[in-house]
DNA sequence: CTAGGGTTAG
C-alpha cells in the first residue's frame, strides 16, 4: 500500500484502494486505523504532489469513510478542501458534514457550514438540510425553522426530507402535536408524508410515555396506505419492553414477522433488555439464543444492555463474563460499556477496581466522559471520601469536563450525608451561578439533605418558592417534605400536607403512605398508623415490606403491643414479605433482655 | 450528500 502511494499515479491509487478493501474485508486492519494510515500517506504525498493530487487526497478521505472522525481531523480536512483549487463540489462538503454529524458533533458541523459561507461557497438544499438536522438534534428547532426560512428565501423548495427532519426535531423536543401540525403543512407544500414521517411521530408518542396511543397510531398507519416498517415496529416494541409488557412486545414482534418485515438487532436488543430488566433471565437467555439462531449478530448495544442489567443487579462477575464474551466475539466495547462497569464497581465500594477499569477503558481507546466521572464521584461519596470527590471535581476543567446537574446532585447528596450541609448549600449556589439549571431531582436531593440535617425551616422556604414556581412538583418531592417534617417532629404539619395532596393533584404512592405511617408511629399514634395502613389498601395502594416492617417495629418498641405485631407479621408473611434486618435485630435485642419469648423468633422465619 | 428505532450517571 505504501509502495502504491509513493508513486501516486491514478492507477496506483486504485490499486492501493483495492489493497485497503482487502485489508478491511479480511479483518486484518480496523477501519479507523486504516483511515488514519491512508490519511497519513496522503499527506506525505502532498509534499511532492500537484494541486490535483490534493483534490484526490480529500476525495479519497471522503470516500474511504469518515467513521468516528475526530474534531481536529475534520477541521484539517475542511481547510484542505477550502484551500484547494478548483474548489470541491457541494457534494464533497455534504459528505464531510454528514460524516461529522454522524459523530454527533453538531456544533462543529454548524461552525464549518458558517465558515464555508464566509469563504463564498453558497449552500444548496442538501447542505441546508444537514444544518436543519444539526439544529434539530441539538434540540434547537427554532434555529432549524430559521434555516427553513433561508431555504425558501434562496428559492429552494423544502422536500420530504426537510420536513421529516423538522418533524423529528419537534418530536425529540416533546412537541408531538406541533409535529403533527407540520405534517399538514408538508402535504400543503406538495410533499408526501412517508414511513419516516410517521415513524418519527410514533417515536415521539412513545417517548411521551403513551405506548397505547402509539399502538393506535401504528394501526391507523397500517390502515392507510403508509406501511409501517421495522423501525416503526421496533420503536413500539421497545416502548412495550420499557413498560414491562413483555407478552405484548413478543406478540407485536410475531405480528411484524408475519407481515414479512424482518426484525433487526435493534428489535432484539429491546427484547433482551426488557426480559432481563424484568428479572426474567431465562426468557432473556432464550431470546438471545433465538436472535443468534436467526443470524442476527449481537452488537455492542446488546452487550451493553446485558452488562448494565448485571451491574444494576449487583452481578458484577456475570457482567465481566459478558465483557469477556463480547471481546471474544470481536465486538469492541465503547464508552458506555466501560461506564456501566465503572459504575458497578463504584456502587459496590470497590474504588480500586473502578479506577483500574478506567485505565483499561483509556487503554482501549475509549474516552471517559462526564458519565464516567460522575460515577466515580458517586463512588467516592458513597465511600465517605468526599474530599477525594471534591478533588476530582476540581480537576474537571483541566479534563475538559463541564459539570452538569447530575454532578452537583451527587456532591450535594454526598456532603449532606456526611453532615456537611453548608458545603452542600455552597455547591448548590455554585451550580446556579455556573448556569446549571437544577431540576426537580436536584431540588429533591437538596431538600432531603436539609431536612436530614435539621434544617427544616430552610427546606420549607425553598419548597414554598418551588410550589409558586412553574416547576412540576411530583409525589417524590412531597414525600421528601412529609418525611422531613416527620423527622423534625412536625408530624401534624406533615399530616396536613399529606391530606392536602389530592387538592394539589398529587397521588400518594406506597412510599408516601409508609413515610406518613412512620411519622404517626414516631408520635406514638399507633392505632392511627394502623388505620392508615387499611386506608391505603382501600385507596388501591399495596403496602410493601417496608410498610409492614415500619408498623411491626413500632408495635414492638417499648415492649408495646406484642399481639398486634404478631398479627401484622403473619399478615406480612401471607403477602410473601419478610422481616427486614432492623426488625430482626430489634427482636434479637428484645429476646436477649427477656422482653420477648423464644417463640417470637420462630414466627419471623 | 439529507430524515425515523436500541445501551450509561443524580
Amino acid at each position: 500500500m505504501v509502495l502504491f502511494y509513493r508513486k501516486s499515479t491514478t492507477l496506483n491509487l486504485k490499486a492501493s484502494r483495492l489493497v485497503q478493501l482487502h485489508l478491511l474485508e479480511t479483518g486484518m486492519l480496523r477501519n479507523d486505523i486504516l483511515c488514519s494510515l491512508s490519511s497519513f500517506l496522503s499527506c506525505c504525498r502532498q509534499d511532492f504532489s500537484s494541486i490535483t493530487d490534493v483534490k484526490v487526497c480529500f476525495r479519497e478521505r471522503l470516500r474511504s469513510g469518515l467513521i468516528n472522525i475526530k474534531k481536529d481531523d475534520a477541521v484539517a480536512l475542511f481547510h484542505s478542501m477550502i484551500r484547494s483549487n478548483p474548489l470541491p463540489t457541494l457534494i464533497d462538503f455534504s459528505r464531510l458534514f454528514s460524516g461529522i454529524a454522524k459523530t454527533k458533533q453538531y456544533d462543529l458541523v454548524l461552525d464549518l457550514c458558517k465558515q464555508m459561507e464566509l469563504n463564498g461557497i453558497a449552500h444548496n438544499n442538501y447542505t441546508l438540510n444537514i444544518m436543519i438536522n444539526c439544529f434539530c438534534k441539538s434540540c434547537k428547532t427554532c434555529f432549524a425553522y430559521s434555516v427553513l426560512g433561508k431555504v425558501m428565501k434562496l428559492g429552494f423548495s423544502p422536500d420530504t426530507t426537510t420536513f421529516n427532519t423538522l418533524i423529528n426535531g419537534l418530536c425529540l423536543e416533546g412537541k408531538v402535536s406541533e409535529a403533527v401540525g407540520l405534517v399538514n403543512k408538508m402535504v400543503e407544500n406538495g410533499c408526501q408524508a412517508d414511513t419516516v414521517t410517521f415513524g418519527s411521530i410514533v417515536n415521539g408518542i412513545c417517548k411521551s410515555g403513551d405506548t397505547s396511543l402509539a399502538l393506535d397510531f401504528l394501526r391507523k398507519m397500517e390502515e392507510s396506505n403508509v406501511k409501517a416498517d421495522v423501525v416503526t415496529y421496533s420503536t413500539v416494541i421497545d416502548s412495550l419492553c420499557r413498560d414491562g409488557c413483555m407478552d405484548d412486545a413478543v406478540k407485536l414482534l410475531n405480528e411484524m414477522e408475519r407481515k414479512g418485515i424482518k426484525s433487526s438487532v435493534v428489535t432484539f436488543n429491546s427484547l433482551v433488555g426488557g426480559f432481563c430488566k424484568a428479572g426474567k433471565w431465562d426468557e432473556g437467555a432464550k431470546i438471545l439464543k433465538d436472535m443468534i439462531g436467526r443470524k442476527i449478530i449481537p452488537n455492542v448495544v446488546t452487550f451493553n444492555v446485558l452488562i448494565d442489567v448485571c451491574v444494576k443487579e449487583g452481578k458484577l462477575e456475570k457482567a465481566k463474563e459478558f465483557y469477556e464474551e463480547m471481546i471474544m466475539r470481536g465486538v469492541s466495547p465503547n464508552t458506555i460499556t466501560y461506564n456501566s462497569l465503572v459504575d458497578g464497581f463504584c456502587m459496590q465500594n470497590r474504588l480500586g477496581e473502578a479506577n483500574k477499569m478506567l485505565d483499561l477503558m483509556v487503554g482501549n481507546n475509549c474516552s471517559p466522559d462526564l458519565v464516567t466521572f460522575n460515577s466515580l464521584l458517586k463512588g467516592y461519596c458513597k465511600g465517605k471520601k468526599v474530599d477525594d470527590a471534591m478533588k476530582l471535581f476540581r480537576e474537571f476543567p483541566e479534563k475538559g469536563l463541564v459539570a452538569n446537574e447530575v454532578t452537583y446532585s451527587i456532591l450535594v447528596q454526598g456532603f449532606c450525608q456526611f453532615g456537611k450541609v453548608e458545603i452542600a448549600e455552597e455547591l448548590f449556589r455554585e451550580m446556579v451561578s455556573c448556569g446549571v439549571v437544577p431540576d426537580a431531582m436536584t431540588y429533591g436531593i437538596l431538600l432531603d439533605g436539609l431536612c436530614e440535617n435539621g434544617k427544616l425551616e430552610k427546606a420549607l422556604e425553598i419548597f414554598k418558592d418551588l410550589e409558586e414556581s412553574k416547576m412540576d412538583l411530583d409525589v417524590i418531592m412531597y414525600t421528601i417534605m412529609i418525611e422531613g417534617m416527620c423527622k423534625s417532629g412536625e408530624v401534624d404539619d406533615a399530616w396536613t400536607l399529606f391530606c392536602n395532596l389530592p387538592l394539589k393533584g398529587v397521588k400518594a404512592n406506597v412510599k408516601t403512605y409508609t413515610v406518613m405511617i412512620w411519622g404517626l408511629c414516631k408520635k406514638g399514634l399507633l392505632s392511627e398508623a394502623n388505620m392508615l395502613l387499611r386506608k391505603m389498601e382501600e385507596d388501591g395502594i399495596a403496602p410493601n415490606d417496608c410498610t409492614y416492617n415500619t408498623l411491626v417495629r413500632a408495635y414492638l418498641r417499648d415492649g408495646g403491643d406484642l399481639a398486634t405485631s404478631a398479627k401484622l407479621i403473619e399478615e406480612m408473611k401471607s403477602y410473601g414479605f419478610s422481616a427486614d434486618a432492623s426488625t430482626v435485630k430489634m427482636v434479637m435485642d428484645m429476646l436477649s433482655d427477656g422482653r420477648l419469648e423464644k417463640g417470637f423468633l420462630d414466627m419471623l422465619s
